[in-house]
DNA sequence: GTGCACGTAAACAGTA
DNA sequence: TTACTGTTTACGTGCA
């Protein structure tokens, strides 16, 4: 018996599933794009990362070429002209150090590291090495230039106590002169390299962590990751340290070779860390006055152990602890590129974090609108579906109003809100709850619902909160021919609701019971035998009525429509007086515009009709539809010589899918009376 | 408290 | 005879 009629409902999960994966991806391009958009051209590709890499070594011939010339007019002429000590300095630290310092992972390239998961094996190879190269020229270039500067320095602090040529003076000058601005072109080149790796997916990685980047290619980072990169890092940076002679080159806020705490500090924040609120730049201040509120709870310490990132040196109590902190974390180049860093991985969680509320968002947002998105295409559904769109969303748009706040379990808001699925499932929890909610006051189920969580009920025991009214006009609704039989509408019953899967006799019964009872289902004599069709005539004739008496039921409509977003005002407007136009641009065009005014429509219609019903039938605002069809149609009951009407009023129901009808049906007594 | 809507159960009849 | 289909009635529950 229960076998068969596979045809009409066609599962919508598919669909569902199929839709947006894409945005995400979208997302996260277009962040990335922020994130470099620095003003890089936008084609960096292998051969102008080899092409830098010449030009750096040119440049990197060229400087040397000037340290020794440099240093043989040193040998020559012996001390140089004191009077550019001022100067230099000042010209030095900014270009050297600054352009030179490897740099620090920088947000971007965390992020990179966070999201790239693109390149092969071997693009990796091919990128890390380019990258280790140019390490190795930075680092072969800081070595050069700090040498230089000790030079330099020996030089001016000679020249101090003996005399010198103005001439000979004005000579390094310039070339001290020439040889920055030669390492600032080749920093120049180099971060564009950068860059350009950058947009091949790799990120820059630091001297000395060959490792890294091999890593983060995985997807997200997990905080294990993250703290890894962050020993990675801070290793890196001691080490450096400890060979440098000169400290200062680690890190772009350590800039100044003779620069002093607080001009590192003020260096360190960057715009992006200065987001962060991150100027917690631990000074031992800080800390000993945060410790002061808080005695025995420092955020670096627990567990005995230093918690700094990199350190976990064993504090028997908190004085050893804060002993350690002052003498091994004080304000000095390490800490301050730690501490760097340390913002950046902050940041760049909250990046991650960020986009993964972003893709949760696309995902809900995908997911709601989704269910509309199949409907579109043009079968047999589609019809059915648009339909049942329309009606769900009419439905939901109406009686969330009244319904809302007292019905939990609609899922009412296939429209406005995210993830309906949760919502419904939340609802169908309460189980007994559920009858009430789905119809009467609300609306009756909307296809739209249903199918932004057919697979949830697919799968699901979950009662669904919808009447059997409701179900079974949905399922008519989405057969083809808006018509089946009734081992049919048990069929669309177990298919789409794990829920009915049991207790056949139980809630067959309901469905006979249902049928027979409702006036909005009509039995119609086919070749093929009876087959239960829907009057939308009747659902409207109800709507109304329960509805009737209470006109702020109206008001509730038309601002309803206003949760139901997007429709603009004039839609709105011109739905409410008259529903036909809305009607038909709404069915026609976008699926889920369609819905949503179809909905409208529905509920303004039934707010008007009803109101106009109370006089008589034959209302102004009334649709086509209403217009067109015999109000009566399944007042006498069925005899079989009258199965004629019922079927008019099938086809015209066919006809037009569009059609809302939301309003329910089913209350018979509410026909009947009227009637 | 009442009316309404809904769900559930059951009885009954007709039909294949 | 059985199972299905369809109708009807009764009862309970929740809500306005």
């Amino acid at each position: 018996m229960m076998q068969e009629s596979g045809t009409e409902t066609k599962s919508n999960g598919a669909a569902i599933q199929n839709g947006s994966s894409g945005g995400n991806h979208l997302l996260q391009c277009a962040s990335l794009r922020e994130g470099r958009s620095n003003g890089e051209t936008p084609a960096a590709d292998a051969g102008a990362a080899e092409l830098v890499h010449v030009q750096q070594q040119q440049a990197l011939q060229v400087a040397r070429q000037l340290l020794l010339q440099q240093q043989q007019q040193q040998q020559v002429s012996g001390l140089k002209s004191p009077k550019r000590n001022d100067k230099q300095p000042a010209l030095q630290v900014p270009v050297s150090v600054a352009m030179m310092t490897p740099q620090v992972i920088t947000p971007q390239q965390m992020q990179q590291i966070l999201q790239q998961q693109v390149l092969s094996p071997q693009q990796l190879q091919v990128l890390l090495q380019q990258q280790q190269a140019l390490m190795l020229q930075q680092q072969q270039l800081q070595e050069f230039y700090k040498k230089q500067q000790e030079q330099l320095q020996l030089q001016l602090l000679q020249q101090q106590h003996a005399g010198k040529q103005p001439k000979e003076q004005q000579q390094v000058a310039t070339q001290q002169l020439a040889f920055q601005q030669q390492l600032l072109q080749m920093q120049q080149l180099q971060q564009q390299h950068l860059l350009s790796l950058q947009r091949q997916g790799l990120l820059t990685i630091q001297p000395g962590q060959p490792a890294l980047p091999l890593q983060p290619l995985a997807q997200g980072m997990i905080p294990t990751e993250l703290q890894q990169l962050w020993k990675e890092v801070t290793s890196a940076h001691s080490a450096e340290e400890t060979t440098g002679s000169n400290h200062s080159s680690l890190d772009l806020t350590t800039t100044c070779v003779s620069s002093s705490a607080p001009s590192k500090t003020s260096l360190i924040m960057n715009p992006h860390a200065s987001t962060n609120g991150q100027l917690s730049v631990h000074t031992p201040k800080r800390e000993s006055l945060s410790h002061e509120e808080h005695p025995h709870s420092h955020p670096l310490y627990g567990h005995g152990v230093c918690k700094w990132p990199g350190c976990e040196a064993v504090c028997e109590d908190f004085q050893s602890f804060l002993k350690h902190l002052n003498s091994e974390h004080a304000l000095d180049d390490r800490s301050t590129a730690q501490c760097r860093v340390q913002m950046q991985v902050v940041q760049q969680l909250e990046l991650q974090l960020a986009k993964d509320k972003e893709r949760l968002q696309a995902m809900m947002t995908h997911l709601h609108v989704k269910s509309t998105e199949p409907k579109a295409t043009p079968q047999p559904l589609n019809l059915v579906s648009s339909v049942t769109l329309s009606k769900s969303a009419s439905e939901a748009s109406p009686q969330s109003l009244p319904h809302t706040p007292t019905t939990p379990t609609a899922p009412i808001t296939p429209v406005t809100q995210g993830p309906s699925v949760i919502t419904t499932t939340s609802m169908h929890t309460v189980g007994p709850i559920r009858r009430r909610y789905s119809d009467k006051y609300n609306v009756p189920i909307s296809s739209a619902d249903i199918a932004q969580n057919q697979e949830f009920y697919k799968n699901a025991e979950v009662r669904p909160p919808f009447t059997y009214a409701s179900l079974i006009r949905q399922a008519i609704l989405e057969s083809p021919e808006k018509q089946l039989t009734l081992n049919e509408i048990y069929n669309w019953f177990t298919r789409m609701f794990a829920y009915f899967r049991r207790n056949a006799a139980t809630w067959k019964n309901a469905v006979r019971h249902n049928l027979s009872l409702h006036k909005c289902f009509v039995r119609v004599e086919n070749v093929k035998g009876a087959v239960w069709t829907v009057d939308e005539v009747e659902f409207q004739k109800r709507r109304p009525q329960k509805i009737s008496g209470n006109p702020s039921l109206i008001k509730n409509m038309q601002s309803s429509h206003a949760y139901c977003t997007p429709l603009n005002a004039a839609l709105q407007a011109s739905m409410a007086e008259n529903s036909i136009p809305l009607y038909t641009t709404a069915s026609m065009g976008n699926p889920t515009l369609g819905n949503l005014a179809s909905a409208i429509r529905e509920e303004l219609n039934g707010a008007m009709e009803h109101t106009n019903s109370n006089e008589s039938d034959s209302s102004p605002g009334r649709s086509p539809m209403q217009a067109v069809h015999p109000v009566h149609v399944k007042e006498e009951p069925l005899d079989p010589e009258e199965a004629e009407g019922p079927l008019s009023l099938v086809t015209t129901a066919n006809h037009s899918p569009d059609f809302d009808h939301d309003r329910d049906y089913e209350d018979e007594p509410v026909n009947e009376d009227m009637e």
